[in-house]
DNA sequence: GGCTGTTATGTTTACGTAAACATTCGGTGG
DNA sequence: CCACCGAATGTTTACGTAAACATAACAGCC
């Protein structure tokens, strides 16, 4: 009874740690059996009588058991988990990518832990890399527009698998992507069917690589259609350079189509035609890309380019398990198709200045 | 050398499942040193020599070791790891303060997990939870507008501890939220102020409590300065339904301010008043909430409570280690401040109209 | 009635790490 | 000169799980 007495005090079961859970040996303990077979019960395997099987249960219930991931990963030798990287979450393409992909993880039992890493620097990448290397995780999907998945730049852990997303990667990694070029010439040849006589190009900033895509595909559908590409205006994805970039369009009186690389600055490009007294889309048509959400609020409700990010998310995620799964890395693209979606903001070319 | 011989091939060590990453034991040996001393160079632990400390970190490099975070975590006892349940990471807010927290915990060495829940209801969230109960994972937040928190929804394991953002809690959990009342009333002020008789109110979806807080801010705050409250009007935080209900706004003539529960319904209301004719700000004044990036290339642009979600995130963070670190749960509600943005959708009451 | 097979369960071991507890060794003070 | 110290390193053990390998009981069969 002194305090001096070397015994345990009664209550708490020796050597259980503050208030931790229970183990599987505490259940096995409980329910009068081994603990390989309150195992077989935790795993739905057959092979255990329903009586033993129910009296583990109760057990289990009783002692609030769940098992230990990090002791099952230990022993699996797997996760169950995907990293994703992104530089940012204020695009709309990273988010409904990453929820594509958390959705379609979770499908598959697997869950995701999120990897933000806040400079777009070298540096910065690789440093997430490394992270992320001792981070629990069996795949990595790396949401990025900017290219700086160049070979300096990453010694990628040797068996994580990797899988990009909206981006290039040298063909060395696999890769999934919108159809941007698809899309882009879908908006294009939108707008030459309507009558005008060239497409403008608000495009995204220097070193995304899918504004260089839709930017390249822009030149190149004019260039089919026999027509010439004028001068390139540049923004930075963002309403403020889609703006300020529209006041310089407004300016030019022979600019009557214009295409947007993303709907937030055709935002931007739509208050300032407004504010310049140029109609759309009686005066000038606008299309964007993406199509958000809100794209069908806009003043007026914008004409874009829809992107399927479910479905993005969804071929990343499959990559990402089947190269877990066989055990060995995959290359190549896949396209994931877009679909023009025409509303209000695109309409014949005006008369007189249309078709030269 | 017969193919029966039971010895192991040479070439891999024996024992190394697949091509997995080395362990400790295989840098001790190369190293000539013991594993414990591997473990200590490998946590920065003292009383090393130097030299030996140097050719231990040769031969980390020379086999890419790794260490292995599920046995660490056994051996802990922790994850590092905080998962993040959230219903949709279709709301800005949701992904903002998402993208905060993943940035506050990677600051502190902790990664995020995320899990997404389809459809609010209450047997997703508690299988979201007894999910969560398996996955590796030391404290929860919560991002949920909707209040499906309540007693018999949720049982979570012992010891996880939870961090409510941006809902109510009935004080079982920390809660961190953006001071709603606040914002709600500074606007109403605002507008107040510039002469308007009372203020309309375009309400996010009922059983959201964040609109609710919000409707019973502008509530008080019309008492509060003796006007009445107009009838109304709801949406469901999309731009398209703030467009339906700009539409029935715009037939009262006795409408000259609208509080919007968010910038989406905000940017749906100015599209149906200026369909409608009815001119923002010279007719109607239109405030909303969020302060989302786009609001400022609104027509007009969007005068708008900013809500600090940076922070939000942040605090989540900071109390869910709190709890982890002194490990018992803390209650209590953290209010993060909000900020008026005065831009051109609101001005001055129409004369004659205005006040009374 | 011994052999084989099946079903239900128990025992041993290993996963990679790190705490706790040895051990070794050169030096230091009484 | 020996007991003792601290610095550097090694050995043992446990974390919770599950694969691999026993064991036990009992049925069917020639």
């Amino acid at each position: 009874m002194t305090a001096t007495d070397g015994t345990p005090a009664r209550g708490r079961p020796r050597g259980r740690r503050r208030t931790q859970n229970a183990s599987m040996a505490d259940v096995a303990k409980a329910a009068g059996v081994s603990s390989q077979t309150v195992s077989r019960v935790s795993n739905g395997f057959p092979g255990v009588n329903e009586e033993t099987r129910g009296r583990v249960l109760d057990a289990m219930k009783e002692l609030g058991y769940r098992p230990n991931s990090a002791a099952r990963a230990l022993k699996r030798g797997d996760f169950r988990t995907i990293g994703v990287i992104t530089f940012t979450l204020s695009t709309t393409g990273n988010v409904r990518t990453l929820e594509a992909i958390a959705t379609s993880a979770a499908h598959e039992g697997y869950a995701v832990t999120l990897l933000p890493v806040a400079v777009p620097t070298q540096d910065e990448v690789r440093g997430a890399f490394s992270r992320l290397g001792e981070l629990a995780v069996d795949a990595v999907v790396v949401i990025m527009e900017v290219h700086l998945l160049d070979a300096a730049s990453l010694t990628l852990p040797p068996h994580v698998k990797v899988v990009v997303a909206d981006s290039d990667a040298g063909d060395r990694y696999a890769v999934v992507d919108t159809d941007q070029a698809g899309g882009t010439r879908d908006a294009v040849r939108h707008l030459l069917g309507l009558g005008h006589r060239t497409v403008w190009h608000l495009a995204g900033p220097e070193g995304s690589y899918a504004a260089q895509r839709r930017t390249d595909a822009w030149r190149a559908a004019l260039k089919e259609a026999g027509r010439g590409a004028p001068p390139l205006v540049r923004g930075d994805w963002t309403a403020e350079s889609g703006y300020r970039a529209g006041l310089r369009l407004a300016e030019q009186p022979d600019c009557t189509a214009v295409f947007a690389a993303n709907d937030q600055m055709a935002l931007g490009l739509l208050r300032a035609l407004h504010e310049r007294g140029r109609r759309v889309p009686q005066d000038v048509s606008v299309i964007g890309f993406d199509d958000i959400p809100e794209a069908g609020s806009f003043q007026p409700p914008l004409t874009t380019v829809h992107q399927d990010f479910a479905e993005v998310g969804r071929r990343c995620v499959q990559s990402a398990l089947r190269q877990v799964r066989c055990g060995e890395a995959e290359r190549g693209t896949t396209l994931v198709p877009t679909r023009l979606v025409v509303r209000e903001s695109t309409a014949r070319a005006p008369r007189g200045r249309g078709v030269s």
